[in-house]
Order: structure tokens, then sequence, then C-alpha cells
DNA sequence: TTGAATTTTCAAAACTTACTGAAAATATAG
DNA sequence: CTATATTTTCAGTAAGTTTTGAAAATTCAA
């Protein structure tokens, strides 16, 4: 297979995995192509690399530097912008965990929080399955919190060499 | 806050939560629906507690059976269908967990070993910037897939107790 | 069997999300 | 400044996804 081929499914594939999770296709798509490039590129790069509207690039690249995953970069001399992503995957990996967590895990277990205090009798076995669930939810959900509070820190040696080992 | 309001915020969370995770809004309100209804519901049920149709209701249960989080019920003596959730969160999770491995990691971890055959120059920056690139999300991916294999197989106490201690 | 109850299917409609492209805003070089 | 290059915005449109609802299929009791 040439590299051409290899990039494009490469680029392709990233975004249809990107729409399993909740991520746009383009956004994912844009993102695999600055992991594969080597260089910063431009927004017209871009555009022409993925054949794509120019308000389409601009959106979604603002959209990844939120995520912290996409840097503005200004070449000396160069009156465009370029733009670089972060390539170690292991630090990618713990960006977006920790993004995720502060958007998602977090106010849904605040939310969880504000609905154990429903009122009700306990022995109701709709309050109780009620209560069964969403407290059911938060421990598991305290506990991914921290887990991840810690991966968030921790090193990629330190990932795959411990973990693994206790995994065993 | 009463029963009802908490239950419906519940569900209505739970929906525009799973839309952050690729899953349909209308799915992961009936899961939540069953989730903290403690005897088994019909159809009908569901399409009066959600305001859904018939259609609908009959499409998205199927599709919580594939993944493995909702049965058919039957009643003795009764001749319309019910449904349950697994109530069990830390098997939700497992399921879930095992069901995306198989959908999306895996599939992903073909491609990139495919991807990984790449012809050309490795001393070519661009040739070098892709086999990087796939070869670290190959690593990065390999691990995952062996700690969810691990996790799969764990007890929740195990996972609870053994994985904090490490994480500290 | 028959027919009433129930479930399933799927084309069309409604809704949601993403994209375009041109105008407005901003930045920079001369 | 002024002219030009570049980026940003956003209303309108396109594309994609979900939902409806009624017809077809299935199930089952009598």
């Amino acid at each position: 297979m040439k590299l051409t081929e290899a990039r494009q499914q490469f680029i392709s594939s990233w975004g249809a995995f990107g729409t399993h999770w909740g991520i746009n296709r383009t956004m994912a798509q844009i993102h695999a192509l600055l992991l594969v490039s080597p260089d910063p590129l431009t927004q017209d790069d871009m555009m022409a690399e993925l054949n794509i509207s120019r308000g389409n690039v601009n959106m979604n690249i603002r959209e990844l530097i939120n995520w912290g995953l996409v840097e503005r970069v200004l070449l000396p001399g160069e009156r465009k912008e370029y733009f670089t992503a972060e390539k170690d995957i292991w630090k990618v990996v713990k960006q977006i965990v920790k993004e995720r967590k502060k958007r998602e895990l977090e106010p849904m277990l605040q939310l969880l929080d504000k609905l154990e205090t429903v009122e009700g009798d306990k022995k109701d076995k709709d309050v109780k399955a009620f209560l069964d669930t969403v407290g059911g939810i938060k421990k598991l959900g305290r506990q991914a919190d921290r887990t991840l509070d810690t991966m968030i820190k921790a090193e990629e040696n330190w990932f795959v060499s411990n973990l693994v080992k206790l995994f065993k």
C-alpha cells in the first residue's frame, strides 16, 4: 500500500471512529490529518486535503484548540497561521480524558447527588429502585473519577508497565 | 424533590449523556427508564412514559437487547411481552465495555496492523510521521485491549478495592 | 382454522447537526 | 493610513439521523 492511500484510510477511519464517540467526523479527520503531518499545516492545506470549506476548517480547528489537542504555530516571516497537533498519543489520551471528565463525568455526579435527595418512603419499591440505581451509578462514577485523576497524572511507562502487571 | 420529577430528570439527563457517547437519545432514555423500574415494562408502558411511538420503542428495545443490556421477560398468563434491564451497574458497564471493544477497538487495531505495512522509505519524513502515529496508537490500543479483557473478567469488589490502592 | 391481540417493518416526515460560502472583521505590510 | 492578505462569523442550505404511524406479519386462544 502506498503512503497516500494509507493516509487516506487512516483519516477516514479516524473520522468514522470519532462518530461513535460523540465527535464530529470532520473534527476527527482534521485531527488525524495533523497527527500524520510532520510539519504544521495552514487552513488552506486542510481545505485541500480534506475537500472541505474554509468555514468548516476554521470552526473545527477552533474546537480542537478548545480541547487542547491542537496548537496555533506562528512561523517567522509567514503571514498565514499554521497548526500542529500533539503527537504523543499518551498525552492526547490524557488530555481527552481530562476534558471529558470535566465536561461530562463531574456534572453527572453533581446531578446524581441532587437526585439522591428525593423525598419518599424508602420502603416504596419505586423509591427504592430509583435510589439503588442512582446510588450504584454514583458509587462507580466516583471511583472512575478518582481513578482517572490518577491516570491523568501518570506517565505512560507507569501505565504500561505497572497496570499490566496488576491486571495479570 | 418528588420521585416523579427526579425520575424524569434522571431519564432526560441520561438521554443527553448518551448523545455525547454516540448513543441515540431515546435508546438511552428507554434504558434509564428500565433501570429505575422495579418491575418489567411493556412497550405500551414505555410509549406512555416517554411519549414516543410504538415503532420507536420497538426498534430501540431491539438494539438494547443486541447490546445485552435488556431482556425480554415472559410473564405467565400474560399475552404481552415485558422487558427488564440488568440493574447491577458494574455488570452493565462491563457489558458495554465488552461490546465496544469488539465493535470498535478490535477492528481499529486490525486496520492499524494493515496500515503499518505501508511501502516507502522510512527516512522520508512523511512516512516516518505516519508510522510513528500508527505505531503509537497501536501500542496504546493493544494495551487498552488487554487491560479491558481483565476488567471484563473482574468482580466489582476487586476493581473498587484493589485498583484504588494501586492508584494511590 | 379464525380473528383479535400484539409485534415488527419501513417509507415518509420531522428533526438535528454539519457545512458552505460570502460578507464582515481583523491583521499586516508598505 | 491604505490596500491586501487572512481569519472569523453566521444565515441559509445540505446531509444525516431519528421518529412516526399505518400496513404487514406474527402469535395465540378459542
